[in-house]
DNA sequence: GCCTGGCGATGACTAAAGTCACACATGGAG
DNA sequence: CTCCATGTGTGACTTTAGTCATCGCCAGGC
């Protein structure tokens, strides 16, 4: 994806005009990294606006005995964890290339302040941004402290259907679990169980939704 | 406490002229709940900007089986739950009374937004301090996810503290237990463990750290 | 064609947390 | 003073999740 295009697709930036969005990719330096690469590190200074072009991107927590979180996932036209940005903090959490060929536009912090004081409707939109973001994070909260195992992978089983009654699961049961907070051989069992149970079917990576109520109410949706 | 004074507070608002403030606090009503009364409940529509005159507010997020789990509480002079105001949602959690006489300001969100309008720096602002929020909210999902509850706990007893080597515990095990995700009982034991390995010592509700390196260690700062 | 590494499945076991039941303390309200 | 509501402590048990160890499959590289 181009620089330009990328940019148009940020929530915050797009109502900008061209002229400036060009002025803006510029100012960027594009940065390719390969799958696992590290593209920083929790606690680190924050980088500026990072962008993907290609590829995309996991931002994930990581603790001391090396079990890991992952909290988001970035693809082409969004930019990563960008919160340090407006409070002026480091990187509450890491983040590496979770496909091959990543590529993101780095806009240094200097020039994205200077944007924001250009154009103070930037904020607003940011704000609408972060709201909608903090959601989805005190849904995972609440799913993480309330719910069991089977309800976390039940509701990210309806995400990643995205309506379709059959789907292909694009992670591995590691990735999967580190998403809904648990392990592989969990995520492994829990999927056996609810194809025991009659929810879904499995045919390898392949899931067929069997009984979506029943799905919806394993969820608590 | 005055609704000026307690609008003054607020980080968003701070920086605006007395007489704006003033015409805010105006334009917003004053509502008073008792222990437990319910402020909002999820999914309901926001009631516009919700300031603490008195007592305090407890952010509660309810499972379907009634475990719960306190997200957030507030007192004097902080805005409740502000997030939908910014992104025109509903209430992602609910929020109650924590205390006897509690006094909250109710601005209208109509009022609210035409202030945004007039005063743009607001947007900045807020979203500064919805970036800070997003770093608790964060930490939250990390601990829930990867530490186990005596770690939550040992947290929860270095933040109790504020630096003091011996407190007294404000809240009930019950009221612990709803912060750190788990069950009274499986406060008490924890807390007896804590003083079995020497980290702390109890008498009663009042808490003394006898070995807050071990304290730090246990809660993985 | 055959290694080899990554991934998935699964049995056996352990650890952590939650539930249930009940006893005990304590401090208002009447 | 007594009663009752609220909160704490704890044993016994169940459930849930995590860990360890294998095994088998399959695709890509040589």
């Amino acid at each position: 994806m181009e620089p330009i295009v990328a940019l148009r697709r940020i929530s915050f930036l797009k109502a900008l005009p061209d002229p400036v969005l060009k002025a803006v990719a510029g100012s960027g330096a594009i940065r390719r990294l390969q799958k696992g690469e590290t593209l920083f590190l929790e606690h680190e200074r924050c980088l500026g606006l990072v962008v993907i072009l290609t590829g995309a991107v996991r931002v994930y927590s990581l603790d001391r005995r090396g079990r890991e979180m992952t909290l988001d996932r970035q693809e082409p036209g969004e930019s990563v964890l960008d919160l340090p940005l407006f409070d002026g903090g480091n990187y509450p959490a890491g983040a590496e290339a979770a496909t091959h060929e990543v590529s993101v536009l780095v806009v240094p912090r200097q020039a994205f302040h200077q944007l924001m004081e250009d154009h103070p409707e930037i904020a607003a939109q940011a704000l609408r941004a972060m709201a909608t973001r903090m959601r989805r994070v005190l849904k995972m909260l609440e799913a993480q402290a309330l719910h069991t195992v089977q309800t976390r992978l039940a509701a990210y089983l309806i995400r990643a259907s995205a309506g379709r009654s059959a789907f292909q699961l694009e992670e591995t049961n590691e990735a999967i679990g580190s998403r809904i907070g648990t392990v592989r051989e969990v995520v492994s069992r829990t999927l056996r169980s609810l194809r025991e149970q009659g929810a879904i079917e499995l045919k390898g990576r392949l899931v067929a939704v069997r009984d979506s109520d029943q799905l919806n109410r394993m969820a608590e949706i």
